[in-house]
DNA sequence: TCTATTATGTAGCAACCGCTACAGGAGTTC
DNA sequence: GAACTCCTGTAGCGGTTGCTACATAATAGA
């Protein structure tokens, strides 16, 4: 593996913690350069423009994440749908997850005018996550799983959009107004 | 009144038509200005700064669309949260909320990353329907109406994230899945 | 009519942006 | 040792950004 390739990995992953920690605010290839301790020179010396940068580290978040998210629930389980928004609430407003909801909620923001590659980028995380909720969904045959796994997403998605707003308070309750709406058994 | 003031209304007006139109992707002072029909100097003659400029556009449209949704659903009139929601998904997915919808969107993009004036008025926004949305809710007494409201935001703010990246037909698909999941009677 | 305030255009500053030309160093191959 | 490719720093270009200094025109009040 040639040097450049190196570095290209080493600045990949090193973007991509910069970019969970501090979201897309410091994305001039001057900040993004300091942050992965190179120079912006060198930085479009290992990419060939500032889009592919940004898609490189971003790909890189949406790789570890769909990972975590294959420890959390592992193949085979399946889950009543109510069950599983309650889950995916939770473990998205969690810590270490929280901080990848709030980036990829600014990526679709940027994504929303148009911006590359955080349209691509946000499509394809979309459909990562739609594949990995839809056959874990417990429901019967026939169900459109993909369509109701966009909704789960939405919903969820919608948790950190409103939480952006919001104080703590405000969202505990929140939280707990969901699971009054999906946590009671049907009677 | 004065000259100024007289101004300062026009440009607002055309303003917030204009961000309606084309979202947050030009807000350079040059360009709000050509889109206003002044020159930029002028702009920052009207308003202090490029925050007040954007603070007064999108504050008119919240105006706009709370006084929008007040003749959607007058006073007064009460419905279970489930009803809520599909009609709250149905009115925001309309041709004319969605424009809305998209740049509100935006705007939380916008308050993630810390940016004035986004951050005070996407709280302010948040606020505004939830007050508007909790009164309408058919809940038993003692329920967090507010807390209620607010998740239900979430629900149909997601769907606009969600729309975002995704085609038409997933999002028809969403919507009808979206149903499936509220529209049953409990039997 | 003189003066003071308000309104508007011209021109441009300093900072930042993405990106690149150029030169030189480091290592490899013949 | 010569030639060559890979790597890296310096310096800067042309463009956009938010904002402003300055001069002038228009209007109003005395």
């Amino acid at each position: 593996m040639s040097i450049r390739d190196q570095q290209r990995e080493r600045v990949t992953e090193r973007l991509a913690e910069h970019l969970l920690a501090t979201g897309l605010t410091q994305t001039s290839l001057r900040s993004l350069a300091r942050a992965a301790a190179v120079s912006d020179r060198m930085l479009l010396y290992y990419f060939t423009d500032k889009t592919e940068v940004l898609a490189a580290a971003t790909a890189r978040i949406a790789a570890h994440s769909v990972a975590g998210l294959a420890t959390a629930l592992p193949d085979g389980t399946k889950l009543p749908p109510r069950e599983l928004i309650l889950l995916a609430a939770e473990l998205t407003s969690g810590p270490e997850m929280r901080r990848f909801m709030r980036l990829w909620v600014e990526m679709i923001g940027a994504a929303a005018k148009g911006e590359e590659p955080f349209v691509t980028i946000s499509a394809q995380l979309l459909g990562g996550f739609k594949a990995w909720l839809a056959p874990r969904l417990d429901v019967p045959s026939g169900t459109d799983r993909a369509a109701l796994a966009g909704a789960i997403i939405a919903l969820v998605d919608g948790l950190t959009l409103v939480e952006i707003c919001s104080t703590e308070a405000d969202m505990r309750a929140t939280h707990e107004a969901l699971a009054g709406l999906f946590g009671k058994v049907q009677k």
